[in-house]
DNA sequence: CTACTTTGGCAACAGTGTTGCCGAAGTGCA
DNA sequence: TGCACTTCGGCAACACTGTTGCCAAAGTAG
């Protein structure tokens, strides 16, 4: 690492703290003793950092026996960025600020039969729309795509159904047109960065609702960013129940992709050993569980059976937040979330169980979470 | 990220390449282009690292065309770590050199039964047999016991049957008494760093037998430390077939352990919905139907059921290497190995499916490799 | 023997975070 | 009201990073 790596770090290092302190911001010596960074260092990074225009005073906390501190707080519309999902038959664009709020969106359906290129100009016009009229800068665009496909090359794998998709190179193209960075992932990823940028976006108000915040604030020292605080970054699984089954791991501060991007492979856990043949070759894999139950309407069974495969998951990887997706989901939110809840709990090897709740957002919120996550020092 | 930590990171980047480029070494314009820093910084660094004794000279690669390259290698006997197994009836240490190969080791029974003082005392005696003498500096001590465990607090959980142990602070009790860092970890996890280290041993010959090694070796471009070369560093997983099942995941570069040192819960996957109950209170546990297969010898069973359970966790994590460790397994590793990998065979949905291997290093090599981790910049 | 390529050190440099110092802006007490 | 005390945060000098420009050393190729 070099000296400008060293100081992007620690420019994202302020970034993301302020930005899990939310509008009530924090003071430049709270700065200084998350980071580990010294007060001076600290002082010469924010004011880097405010002439960016991407933080700005917020007032002063309450004093604790001598000057009080200045607070410093994110300024969430010096940057946005745009995520796109890219499904089957629709493709969602959102613009997002730094706060991860949704500012712009739009959507529609596509073809996704009618082969990559078609769905580049849809991908093109779609950011165009949420993200062409004048605004601040975008950092750049993430793409949710279903199906395997190669997130460090950028290269869409084979789509069950489309083969004319294999091997197209959707983040190199996108670049080209858009000149912006890309990113590419599949949408169990962006799920789950959407469920991991919830708690962070959960600190911040509304977008378009923070007339008059945090003047005056009593900021305590446990105030917001739990990010650096004891324990580290949560440990939290998306599962998506739709056609097929997915998930999407956020493991340690960041999506989990695995060596060749196929991590995540959820549908095709074998929960019933010699049980019903699956269509990947195996027998009594949760997809096969899950959807036949589905399809004879027994939807608690199905949440039984996910519910089931999540609890291997959150023993084997020490979750903490299970989030649900996709429409059969959708379909029947209340039934899912019990269900799993319930195997959960009755599963839990430590008191604290996880938390099992709907996902919030949606993919292409997560989408626009990862093109963000360069600013904050993630790496995805 | 402060300026010394800058250079401990440079380092230890340095350090890592040189490890995996084994005896033979590596030019200094190479390790520029492999760090991404200047040559005349990697000229500093080498300089420095030189003086610490950590790498040497090691004669020169043939010329490209120009001057020939001076290759540097690491000293393995620069610094050396030491492991400890503290197993339920036995006790293990090892003492390694920076190349992970043993150099010296120890082992004995112990009675896990008389508590946690008694132990502290044969770690120590343990400890002082293997690194007590004349020789090179220790790093640390790594210590991987049984059960659950706080890494982060060096705190041991409640193991079953020995109830004296819950809560006790190994970890900070051990540096108290022998003056060096010590590293506390499920045993399970040593075991997946003892697997993960073997793939860079790999490119060291046995202690000892390094007479006379590269003078003049022809070394292109393409030759050791994997480590950064591209795809990153591989996945693989340690599973351990013993009293218990239990997993050690070694993921993106480091042991993965959760946000409580939870993770690697192996053998309470459910891999037979709705089963015969197992202690933990679920039913059909891998725990419980493998160990009923070994009860009544149906070994090939047994193995068929951990591949089962194994491949679950290829698919769900993208690994690349599965090892197998544990007395079940030492009994018959044919057997284990063969079974397994006919399941990953069977069920993998790349071509490209894992590697399957007898797990060649045991838990305290493991132990001395997550003492030796900090040197080479991982976490652990 | 000469031209060329490549390695790698020396010296000056730009840019980090750090240290020592001090003014500013509050609180608390006599 | 006045004064001591605490805390915040900026200024200047500093130590230490990696970087740039330059050049000697040590090979190959003709």
């Amino acid at each position: 690492m070099n000296l400008p790596a060293l100081r992007g770090h620690n420019d994202a290092l302020v970034l993301e703290l302020l930005r899990g302190a939310g509008p009530a911001g924090l003071g430049r010596t709270e700065l200084a003793v998350r980071t580990g960074l010294t007060p001076q260092a600290v002082s010469k990074i924010t004011a880097r950092l405010g002439a960016d225009g991407l933080i700005a005073e917020a007032g002063r906390a309450a004093s604790t026996g001598g000057k009080p501190r200045t607070l410093l707080r994110l300024v969430p519309d010096a940057r946005h960025s745009v995520g796109v999902q890219l499904d089957r038959d629709e493709l969602r664009a959102v613009r997002v600020d730094l706060a991860g709020r949704v500012v712009a969106e739009s959507s529609g359906p596509i073809d996704f039969a009618a082969g990559p290129e078609a769905a580049v100009e849809a991908v093109v016009r779609a950011v165009a729309r949420v993200g062409g009229q004048a605004g601040p800068p975008l950092v750049g665009v993430g793409v949710a795509a279903p199906g395997p496909l190669d997130h460090r090359a950028g290269v869409m794998g084979r789509v069950t159904g489309f083969p004319s998709w294999k091997g197209f190179p959707l983040k190199g193209v996108l670049e080209g047109r858009l000149g912006l960075p890309v990113l590419l992932d599949k949408d169990t990823n962006a799920g789950a960065a959407a469920a991991a940028g919830a708690w962070l976006r959960a600190t911040w108000p509304e977008a378009g609702a923070e007339a008059g915040v945090a003047r005056g604030a009593d900021v305590g020292p446990g105030a917001g960013g739990d990010v650096l605080a004891g324990g580290g970054p949560r440990t939290c699984v998306y599962l998506h129940v739709g056609t097929g089954l997915g998930a999407g791991l956020w493991l340690g501060g960041g999506v989990y992709r695995g060596v060749r991007s196929a991590a995540g492979e959820f549908g095709h856990q074998v929960l019933l050993l010699d049980g019903p043949p699956c269509r990947c070759g195996a027998r009594g894999c949760v997809e096969v569980l899950c959807l036949a139950a589905v399809a004879r309407g027994d939807l608690p069974e199905a949440a039984r059976i996910v519910g089931e495969a999540a609890a291997n998951l959150v023993a084997l990887l020490d979750v903490d937040r299970v989030l649900l997706g996709g429409r059969v989901v959708a379909a029947a939110p209340d039934v899912f979330v019990a269900g799993v809840g319930a195997v959960l709990a009755a599963r839990a090897l430590d008191p604290a169980r996880p938390v099992v709740a709907l996902a919030g957002a949606g993919v292409a919120e997560g989408a626009a979470e990862m093109a963000l996550a360069p600013l904050f020092g993630r790496v995805g």
